[in-house]
DNA sequence: AATGAATGAGCCTTCATTCAT
DNA sequence: GATGAATGAAGGCTCATTCAT
């Protein structure tokens, strides 16, 4: 692979480009390297003579979509946003502009989600399970519980939110309707109003 | 497909099992009719006597899934609960225990909400809207929402609740972890406790 | 195959029937087992009981339209008819009678004429040839060619009147257009109107 | 199929040598991908690569196949032959030396006259009956038919040699015997030497 | 005798991977 | 490095033949 990173940055993307949304439009099986190279404009065989093997590509392409979002999480995250909704808004807020920054990835990770293919689900599936614990690691980090009525328990509401953030994820994927977000998000964010007025005391 | 159905119970139900595994394992594209066959301890060449071709195997098993679920529904279901959070609960519980009862029928449904193979996904969303539909109508019926606080809208909550239901239910598939389905059912239970205790009045 | 012969005529015939047409419509190849079983309202593995494989089933028609081609021959032949032209319009009007009568025979025995399966090809010419030998019989057979001008030879011109009618015939074959058939002929017999007229002395 | 193209040309030749006489020996159905790729010493999956699918070739080579006749008719008609007889003979000739250069060309052509596969039967009518109207186009231009006795209609002659000449060519397709052409052929022009002398005035 | 379910070889086609150029 | 022709394994499907009932 490292013949790959020798190839001049514009390059490189136009290619990982090419590879993510035909990923992310028909899914590991269906996607054929032929599709891919003519969409990247190479060579069919460059894309084994780079990546070594379909599965190699995929599983690379897995860890840098990861890695993106958890670098726009990184450089986005304001530190000061302590409150549990309000934190949990600005996380999603910086999924959202980053999904609209980079749609591949975003196709790609959707796509990756609902992946049920035995050559890859095992690698997959760590990635998601790191990905759980890191965001654990940012909604937990110096959030101010203590305005919680006494019986809710903010960890376990979060996994609530996060069960609901992977359906609407979910049902945007499948619709293919970006368009609609901001409408969806809204409502997703009016439900979380309702938590934030009366779950507090 | 007739001559399937004369087969014995017993028979057709360790096909039919067979294949719903494997796709619900694999999806629609990478599962083989000769996967099936061997799983189901049969000829390659009888699913295609059977069921015509691979996707009318599939979507055969889409119906009977769709089909179990809501025969399910309407069996069990309490025309005397009204009030939103049980109603819902009751619901819940009654898919639970139907995909306890047929567990591959869950896998499969759990993967058929992923499928993104276009030989199959637009008669799959049929399906799918279908069952919103329907949900929709079981929800609404005599459901009491005076209680709600004024400012609280059921159907967008009920929205949000489909998104959770649905990221919900996928982690399950994901994990092929029905072991965990009790404790994940307490916690999901107890987020809509809190809700009723504090979105009411 | 003395199975066969013990069921009551009308049933042979039912089955033979169904053989014939569907090989005359489909060739050796495409013509299923299935396909003749199901026109012939009989079981499919009753084909193969009665006449052991396929190409056994397809010789054996193949025999029994060469042998009903000239058992009418035989039949109607008028052995008074000594003029070279008069006979062979005889012989090919005994032809279409029986093809009229029989259709299923004619239209068996035109795509046995171009089948080339090598399956079943050597032993179709030796009955071919067996064919035309007989046809020579029946022509030259008391034959008054004492008429024909000096530079003419019947048997040649005879040679000349197969390949025609060869041509003729496949011609009708090929549009499935039975309903010309009279046109068609009498432009044949024109044509042999005028050599009889011009190669007369 | 460009691919196909950039092929060297004896390489070109060597798949379709292989391609017509396997399909004229056996028939579109009977041959298969794999025994025309082993005679033209490929790679089975490069049949489908050069041509896309099985019917493709075989309606490529269709289309060669007449062409190769239409242009080498074109190449070696003489305008200034204008007697009914003569023309014919040279056209009879032409082909036959058309044939002779090409003898896969020749048997294929023989096989698609026969051929009655539903999936290429129309697009082959379609040939043959523009087959027709280019024959007819060169016989009737310029043919100088004053000389015929008055009752001898030559377009209906000209049919009863079409049927001719067909019978003429498939009984040396059935016989796989391009040897004995000369001899069939000097009979065929006899017969044709008779009508010239004896239908004219 | 009769049925048609079952088997499995063979077909066309797709495609990851290899390799000569 | 780059290309895409070549290979061959697999997949869905068809169907002659077999065989339990």
């Amino acid at each position: 692979m490292e013949d790959f990173f020798t190839l001049r940055a514009e390059k490189q993307n136009h290619i990982i480009d090419a590879a993510l949304s035909e990923f992310g439009r028909n899914g590991y099986k269906k996607t054929s390297i032929a599709d891919i190279a003519k969409h990247a404009g190479i060579a069919k065989g460059m894309i084994t003579y780079y990546f070594g093997s379909k599965k190699n590509l995929y599983m690379y392409l897995a860890e840098l979509c990861f890695n993106t979002v958890n670098n726009t999480m990184e450089e986005r995250f304001d530190p000061f946003v302590n409150d549990f909704f309000d934190k949990m808004k600005m996380m999603a807020d910086i999924k959202v502009a980053a999904m609209k920054k980079h749609p591949a990835v975003y196709s790609f990770l959707a796509s990756v989600y609902y992946e049920k293919d035995p050559e890859v689900i095992n690698e997959l599936n760590a990635f998601f399970e790191e990905g759980l614990k890191t965001r654990e690691k940012w909604i937990t980090q110096e959030t101010d519980t203590s305005k919680f009525k006494d019986d809710i328990d903010p960890k376990l509401l979060d996994k609530f939110f996060v069960w609901a953030a992977e359906g609407f994820a979910s049902s945007l994927a499948n619709n293919n309707n970006l368009t609609k977000i901001e409408e969806f998000m809204n409502e997703f964010y009016t439900c979380m109003g309702w938590m934030k007025k009366y779950f507090y005391n």
